[in-house]
DNA sequence: ATTTTTTGAGACATGATTGTATCATATTGT
DNA sequence: ACAATATGATACAATCATGTCTCAAAAAAT
């Protein structure tokens, strides 16, 4: 079924906006919304009948970002380390879809569709910690879970140093996964 | 000068139930905190008369409570590395306190005693971190600035893996201080 | 070219929160 | 004990975002 030319461009440009006042101030008004991407209001309302709506539809462009760079991934890592590595480096120029994710997942975590997809974001990173300590690359006495939780959040710590402290995507990632894998000593 | 026993009493009620509210849901409204406070609507205006000055006190308060670990870990502390090993030990369990921090940060960082506390926080961060790599406990190839941004970080991982995954405080903070210095390899 | 659909603008009702004011009552300081 | 002060309840106005609806005009589909 085909989408008209003219809903497909509002709804373009209603996320990406969306995507930036988001992360400016969680509490942006409907209205501003609409004004700074050139739409009425009234199509706003069309096209996302609530504010959860939208944000779910921001959050799956986001998940759809982030993943594209999977394939990319899967076909360069020689191996789980490397993956991980890799994963360093092409996903941290996604700052702002990471931030969005970060700031709004409290909001749409009782979504069905959110919870699978965040499961199965983190069954992956388990599976990749995992083979990761097959191949001797990770001390095998660290849980899976710590792991994981502590890869996600050196996401978060690279987002915080680009933005307050004004590092580039490259340095970050490069510090990030050189920290997670050898320490600071 | 000296408070009145019950402005003393309603504020702890309030500022304690509101700290607890936000991390529920940013959004609390007046209401629901002047009643589970039990207290009275207008006693809350009367004593907190925007939302922001409400936010900057129940702040403040969890500044207090995180700096007054601090005299204990001088105290104890035998090198850098060590005041930081401690530092993750003493703060961990200030869970709720470190969540409301991180959540209103935005919202209060225009305030300029706010700034002050964060840049000393900052700060001091900095000196310990100085100072280990004098000790020789922290490689001096890495800049400071993501050394401190990555400590904090470390204490958002942890506060992630005990809301989400059920690790103890004691736990977290023998993981975070491990794999801070020594990497997962 | 004609029909169908979407759009933007505006009007409107609704509901909720905010913020202020009042006043009798209860608590505190001295 | 007594004066001063804070409190809770309540009422009230003002503001603002939400959500719905209508309608003429523009754009797309056929």
């Amino acid at each position: 079924m085909k989408v008209d030319a003219r809903v497909q461009k509002s709804q373009q440009a209603i996320i990406s906006t969306a995507l930036t006042l988001f992360n400016q101030n969680r509490d942006v008004t409907f209205s501003e919304i609409a004004s700074q991407a050139g739409v009425g209001r009234a199509t706003l309302y069309r096209q996302f009948e609530t504010r959860e709506v939208l944000i779910k539809a921001i959050a799956l462009t986001c998940f759809n970002r982030l993943d594209s760079v999977n394939d990319i991934i899967e076909e360069e890592a020689k191996s789980a380390i490397h993956a991980i590595e890799l994963c360093f480096h092409y996903v941290m120029p996604f700052t702002e879809e990471f931030k969005f994710l970060a700031e709004v997942e409290h909001l749409i975590e009782d979504d069905p569709d959110i919870i699978r997809i965040y499961k199965q974001q983190f069954d992956e990173t388990i599976a990749l910690v995992q083979q990761a300590k097959k191949e001797g690359s990770i001390r095998k006495s660290l849980p899976n879970a710590w792991l994981a939780t502590l890869i996600e959040g050196l996401f978060f710590t690279a987002w915080e140093a680009i933005s307050e402290h004004g590092m580039s995507p490259e340095e970050t990632a490069t510090l990030a996964f050189d920290s997670l894998c050898n320490g600071i000593k």
